[in-house]
DNA sequence: AGGTACCGTGGGAGCGCTCCCATAGGTGAT
DNA sequence: ATCACCTATGGGAGCGCTCCCACGGTACCT
């Protein structure tokens, strides 16, 4: 407590220079140490690190950064309103997924929000700057002019969901056909035949690719598809509230719905409640996302449940790859890497 | 969008030198417009800006970082596990605020979650490195270590409440004490008389101040304090609950209960449920914080509103102030700065 | 013995800025 | 006209690091 060592001796930090002299060698041989070059003799190395240990080294990140040409920092883009973030378990669990990962790294994670039009001009600001190596984009829209920025400052990044299916970024998406198909099926299995649904907002790529597990289950289990049993959900409670009363009003005959997230069931659930129908009695009822809501609805709701948490691990995975292959010159844009993980369904009493 | 314009002419991002190059003056000169120095002409300084503008030119951070010796970044400092952090609202009201006056600015937040002890090794790390000019620390336990290991460092830091009376480092708090008063001096003016208190962590000291408050309140009502009368929570539901419990055993005639926050007083709420007592007929409830759990109880529950959001604002003003600060040598420790902020009671139907 | 190969190492040359000193010119007072 | 003084400007000297080339030494080959 009283004394803090051999720090601050000739007023600031220390430098890699006088790490050098202490042990006794040459400021590059010090580099090496402290970079984990693997060229340097044992006795070597123990001298240096010793040095480091006395006087309490710490490398000068803007200085490393001038140098190499790298940050060692990465962004986590939320092109989103602070509040989604926040609000929506989404993404904290993919923070946690990120910032797990991360803690075996020597990397620093910055949070960027980039929801209104004046945080966009700032983001690209900052990515101009070439202040991070690389970003992860989770949230993306379609017509979201962020990729293309980013792939026009040649910086690395990965998405959370492809845009498109002829996605040319590294994403890490969970598998929205196979999670709609699984819902589906899941209704099927219990008797329901028929069986709507409530989509996401569609400029999202994998609200879309939820409606075509739908339409293909269906379809294989040959009920003709009935485009009266679809209704367009924007992802909110009102959304799906909504979409509920429409789909009550055009098919009074319905016995369950598969609504393309657990916000929007709450809202479909609540419509259905006013409409008198008993869940799951009269309609059975299936969110996506498994996130709290769904425990804690009343009745507990039945839902697709993505590894988000593992997303997140992936997408970061996928993102230091990317950092590091960045150095054999132009191979840019040669087998992009999608991961796509699986969903499963939890069943509880909505179905 | 066909076009980047003059960018990226020899390959690499522009430089100082190629902007000066361009508009026909020195370096100094162009760092003196970019950093918006008084000492410049006019004409000059549209021919800089006209090449900057040509050019795309962004500073090189690092390169100006390692000159300059600051980061221009700010660390938002949580010292608890991520889940509290998106659990209570108080964290993100005080990003918010944070937020809302750094977009002012050229400064970067950094969110750095120590909650583990690794993440604390991290962050200790992160911080001799001197990454961030400035660090806002935000809900400090009495016997945390970090506020002194940033003296020791000499970084410039804020809290969002002081550890003790005698708390030497800058912070911004909202009058607990005074909170805790209003609290009471409701419940009396309903005509209340028995009114217990749960308590938050006893270790915080906001919390403390709070019990001043309400015994001050009491007291200068002509109330004998009744020890009797105040149980400890933690800060839980599961606290609040346990608490609600001990106080009715212990004393079954009160008929008012000012927690010390919302989410305690949810669980004191539940207590009294199951105890058979009416809200607010048989005991009236007020809590703190008045946080979203309060409009949403059932009854709605009359709550001590802190401004977080405004809290948020005002560190990062006075962060910024004692980062400017650190030019003249040697008047540490003088004149740090308090701020303190009012509440207000929101009345609802819960008292 | 001479040659070739590699290994561990030292240190120069920057990376792109800011700081500050020096300089040139302009102004007004003497 | 002279001097003192101020203002706008140029550019050298670093900030602390990484990169890379060059060097001497050792080991192994022919």
């Amino acid at each position: 407590m009283a004394s803090h060592g051999a720090r601050g001796r000739s007023g600031g930090r220390p430098t890699l220079e006088e790490v050098a002299a202490r042990a006794g060698v040459g400021r590059g041989t010090v580099s090496r140490v402290i970079n984990g070059s693997p060229r340097v003799s044992d006795a070597t190395r123990a001298a240096v690190e010793a040095a480091v240990a006395e006087l309490g080294y710490v490398p000068n990140t803007a200085a490393r950064a001038l140098a190499a040409n790298r940050t060692d920092a990465i962004a986590l883009v939320v092109p989103e309103p602070e509040t989604r973030f926040f609000t929506e378990p989404y993404f904290s669990d993919i923070l946690r997924g990120v910032g797990a990962e991360l803690a075996d790294t020597e990397m620093q994670l910055l949070l960027i929000f980039a929801g209104s039009d004046r945080e966009r001009q700032r983001l690209a600001q900052y990515l101009a700057a070439h202040r991070v190596d690389g970003v992860l984009l989770v949230s993306v829209h379609a017509d979201d002019p962020l990729p293309d920025l980013l792939s026009q400052l040649e910086i690395p990044a990965v998405i959370s969901g492809p845009r498109s299916a002829a996605e040319t970024l590294p994403s890490v998406d969970s598998d929205n056909y196979g999670g709609g198909r699984s819902a589906v099926e899941h209704l099927l299995a219990r008797g329901r035949t028929r069986i709507a649904h409530i989509t996401g907002r569609l400029d999202v790529y994998g609200a879309q690719r939820r409606v075509d597990g739908y339409r293909d289950a269906l379809r294989d289990a040959g009920y003709e598809a009935d485009e009266g049993l679809v209704e367009p959900g924007d992802f909110t409670e009102e959304g799906g509230h909504r979409a509920m009363v429409a789909l009550l009003s055009r098919d009074p005959s319905l016995d369950a719905v598969f609504a393309g997230s657990d916000v929007m069931a709450a809202g479909a659930r609540q419509a259905l409640r006013e409409a008198g129908r008993r869940i799951p009695e009269d309609v059975a009822l299936v969110g996506y996302d498994d996130s709290a809501i769904a425990r804690h609805m009343d009745p507990p709701l039945s839902s697709v449940r993505q590894p988000i948490e593992e997303m997140g691990r992936r997408m970061l995975d996928l993102l230091l790859t990317e950092i590091a292959d960045r150095r054999p010159a132009a191979s840019r844009g040669l087998e992009p890497r999608q991961v796509v993980l699986a969903t499963d369904l939890v069943g509880r009493a909505s179905s």
